[in-house]
DNA sequence: CTGTTGGCGTCAAGCCGACAA
DNA sequence: TTGTCGGCTTGACGCCAACAG
């Protein structure tokens, strides 16, 4: 099993896949980036030396899925053990099943004892993101791509973004490429590009490949090139193929008492204890940052009957927004584990195809639905055709359904006068180097995931819902600053109800400008509407302000 | 996952395989001779509703070696829970890793308050005993057999002893074979006798086989038939090929807490727990009937220097016993897990390549020596020529060594007079039915093992076993009876020390005449023999017993 | 642009007896 | 008695373009 100590390639911009010295053999480096890809874009781990928050309980969850089995009433739990432990993130490696490819953390945790909240915004969550390559696709295998009767189809503009240019001089052109799995095993293939119409294949090869993983249609494969040129492919299977897990060493019972006791142990000790974290196949994530969990829990006012987004990944390992509303609140499981916010919400989800979506999520999984909420994107021209196997297709799809957007510093399709705020944006740009494109894709999304939700009445069956649509759309777009002004006398900006959440401010001491991160290029509506941007901006990312009554 | 739970087919002599009446859908029976012939001759299972004695460290020894790896010193011990805990043996349910067929064991306890030791008598060991089924065979698998170019050369023997007999009259004689594994899918194979000289293969649908199990050279395939004429086939794979573990799941900390937690739990509140026994990869049994482990704690007097046999299996599905010396006593573990009787002795093995063999066992896992021992086989003519694939080919080999044994009634080669004991006969005839052939095998392994090695001057390389060999064997195999007197006179049987061991009797109650079980047939010396013999017998058995003075 | 299908050449899977240990 | 090998046959693998959605 190949390891990926996350803390080596933790200098520089996009490390990841440097070939380390051998510092220690038997552990050779896990390609990070590739990692990443194949547990997919909504997985992100917080950075090593950084406080979390981790749940016995989303713990629990994970070993009840991997074992396919529900957590039994009768596993006794630890008097002392609270709900929640914060710990210092100690170490994190990465992994993948020998067998299955399957990718899952390594995670050091120690116990230590919670401080004030101010600590929380002392380490921000600004390294929490998800190291996605830049140059990488992904293709779900269809019937042809597995069958032994021949080659794998790659679509042509993933073939032209990660595969070494072809002499198109040949005929036919062709090349040999090789690749290295996570356990750096190097697979060769045939690349070759005929057919009438043409088209990219990987002829000899690839059912060596498709045998030894056991892929079947329907498991996706992808390929990513890294800073040197050389390429990586990884596999991700589909749900349903959950291996059944080997239950032959441990029972069911065992397993869970001793989470729960490692734990236990390591919280009365202040030690050490590890935990693993199998991104496709947990339920939820269990070891949150601390300031990710305590901005939900300390800054975020829920209702029954507050509408919200949350993220879910598509099958194309794109990502999109489903909306649902609010419907209960309370402890998942009052008996065992009272006071807990794990999942503490009850929801419902707009969509009708939401079977599969969770009954209960917890508040930092959440996105609240704000508004007004005006931010720019970047300009269109700026943005490719279409980028097929891109990971925020939605995005892209509801950019083009408003034709809302124009070029820079013009009048919106709404008439208002949409220019650039110099100030705003050197002092809210990241200091860090790389990665702002995707940064800013992420925000485009959630500017465009407001607005659509703005604009669309809402076609929810859910009762609920119904009271946000009471409030005409049109009126719902620009409320007048007086409705502000009414509520914000005793230090707190009430949204209107039907917008959903109230916008607790939290009495904290204002963030640091350097600790913000913000798209860099924003757009603001003159005095109201910069006001309001910046809280909603700053809500956005979970961030606490004093706001100045206007 | 199939399931078999033991209780079921618990009733009647050699069931096992028997079709259950759908009941419980979604866990269909697995057939037990089947599970058993893969587990091997060696793993006895104690009885639902016997009462065992289990060892939390021992089971700590089975993860750790199913995860390859040592069991870490930091892992925190509870310190209310003991070494050991009586605990009634609830359920047991056989199970198959729907991968690699590896069987596996799923014991409910229940811990009970630990009653005097006359409570052990009561449940002796009898039903103990391995459902190996009678008609089957094992083939290691050769290159040949493994590889893509041909099929499987089944050996002759075996061939007519568990296949349907072929019509010899075709040319060439051949059928369709099905056959069913553990999980209860059917193979197909063609079975052929052909080639010059003759020989059975199996041809057509064999490699199928070999590619789904992912059989290699060295791995083993055993057929049996059952009561009913149908084929089972299951599978042994060489040791080398353990899985590695997959510790996505939990890690091993978690796994070894969870280990002691769930068996202190139980213990604190007499609840049931649940463990998994993996027997071919379990380092040592360590769920132990309470009368076998008792008897060996209580009436077995071990001392450094002491000469011993241990049974192991041989590579061919066989049993053979290996010499040792016990070279020191102690707790393996004296921190976590003092004054615990688990693998308290450190052995030395005799032969040179012991590499393998374990350096420390526990009482219960030896066989004492003692001697004289005289107890007749069953005559020669009822043994078959040699049975290829038996168990127990080392007795065998014994027995044609030493022409030692003649037919029923008769002088033996020494010159003594073996005449049959009906009063012995009878009360030590063992009620159950079912079986009495193997028990008779496996005495008789004990009556020529002990032969064997009173007749042999030993080849050991340890100083210790010169102790022994110091007294001529001529002399040590017939002690006058004044020796016997010389020692007993205080309650206690002393064996001359030269032959090891001390016979060290309880002061226990005499056994009920029915609780014993002995071979059926016994030919006794006279008096004198009459009276020792009766003692070693007993004494292997295990048994406590009053020996009132010649 | 790409999933599926028919055509077809090639090579390894797999059946056979020879031979020898 | 049975493990391995060379000879030989055949059918599945796998490369190709056609075609269609």
């Amino acid at each position: 099993m190949y390891l990926c100590n996350e803390r080596l390639p933790s200098v520089g911009p996009s490390v990841g896949s440097m070939a380390q010295p051998a510092e220690k053999v038997e552990k050779r480096s896990l390609n990070s980036e590739l990692w990443h890809a194949c547990a997919g874009p909504l997985v992100l781990l917080p950075p090593v030396g950084s406080r979390v928050v981790y749940f016995p309980q989303g713990h629990t969850e994970q070993v009840a899925a991997s074992m396919q089995k529900e957590v039994d009433a009768h596993i006794p739990n630890y008097p002392n053990l609270p709900s929640r432990l914060v710990c210092l993130l100690d170490n994190v490696t990465l992994h993948a099943d020998i067998e299955t490819d399957e990718v899952y953390a390594q995670m050091t945790l120690i116990p230590v004892p919670p401080t004030n909240e101010k600590d929380a915004h002392m380490s921000p969550d600004i390294e929490m993101r998800s190291r996605q390559p830049t140059e990488y696709f992904c293709k779900t295998l269809t019937a042809s791509d597995t069958s032994t009767h021949g080659g794998f189809s790659i679509p042509r503009r993933a073939a032209e973004k990660v595969f070494p240019p072809l002499d198109y001089a040949q005929i036919p052109p062709a090349q040999e490429l090789k690749a290295r799995d996570l356990h750096d095993q190097e697979w060769h293939f045939r690349h070759i590009y005929r057919g009438q119409p043409r088209r990219h294949l990987l002829t000899t090869g690839w059912s060596v490949f498709v045998s030894a993983k056991r892929l079947q249609a329907g498991d996706a494969v992808l390929f990513t090139r890294d800073n040197k040129g050389q390429l990586q492919l990884g596999i991700r299977r589909q749900n349903r193929q959950q291996r059944v897990m080997p239950s032959s060493v441990l029972s069911s019972d065992s397993m869970h008492i001793g989470v729960l006791a490692a734990a236990n142990y390591a919280a009365a000790t202040s030690s050490r204890f590890t935990i693993f974290y199998n991104p496709r196949q947990s339920p939820s994530e269990f070891v949150i940052p601390v300031a990710k969990y305590q901005k939900a829990i300390c800054h975020l006012q829920v209702s029954v009957g507050m509408r919200f987004r949350m993220v879910f990944e598509t099958e194309e390992s794109s990502v999109r927004r489903y909306m649902g509303t609010i419907t209960g609140m309370g402890d998942l499981d009052p008996i065992r584990w009272p006071n807990s916010h794990w999942r503490s919400l009850k929801v419902g989800w707009d969509e009708s195809t939401a079977g599969e979506r969770k009954k209960r999520v917890s508040l930092w999984d959440i996105e609240p639905l704000t508004f007004p909420y005006v931010l720019c994107p970047q300009p269109l021209a700026f943005r490719a055709k279409r980028p097929r196997g891109g990971r925020d297709e939605e995005t892209d799809s509801m950019l083009k359904k408003s034709s809302f957007w124009s070029g820079e510093n013009s009048t919106d399709a709404l008439g208002r006068l949409t220019f650039r705020t110099p100030s705003l944006d050197s002092w809210m740009r990241p200091k860090q180097p790389g990665l702002p494109m995707q940064e800013n894709e992420h925000y485009r999304a959630l500017e465009a995931a407001a607005l659509e939700e703005i604009r669309t009445t809402s076609t929810a069956k859910n009762p609920m819902s119904r009271v946000q649509s009471s409030i005409p759309s049109s009126q719902m777009q620009f409320q007048p600053p007086h409705v502000l002004r009414q509520s914000s006398q005793h230090g707190e900006l009430h949204m209107p109800e039907a917008s959903g959440p109230l916008l607790q401010l939290s009495s904290s001491r204002p963030q640091s400008p350097f600790e913000v991160k913000v798209p860099s290029k924003i757009y603001l509506e003159p005095l109201f509407m910069e006001a309001v941007q910046l809280c909603v901006t700053l809500r956005y990312l979970h961030l606490g302000i004093h706001l100045i009554e206007i």
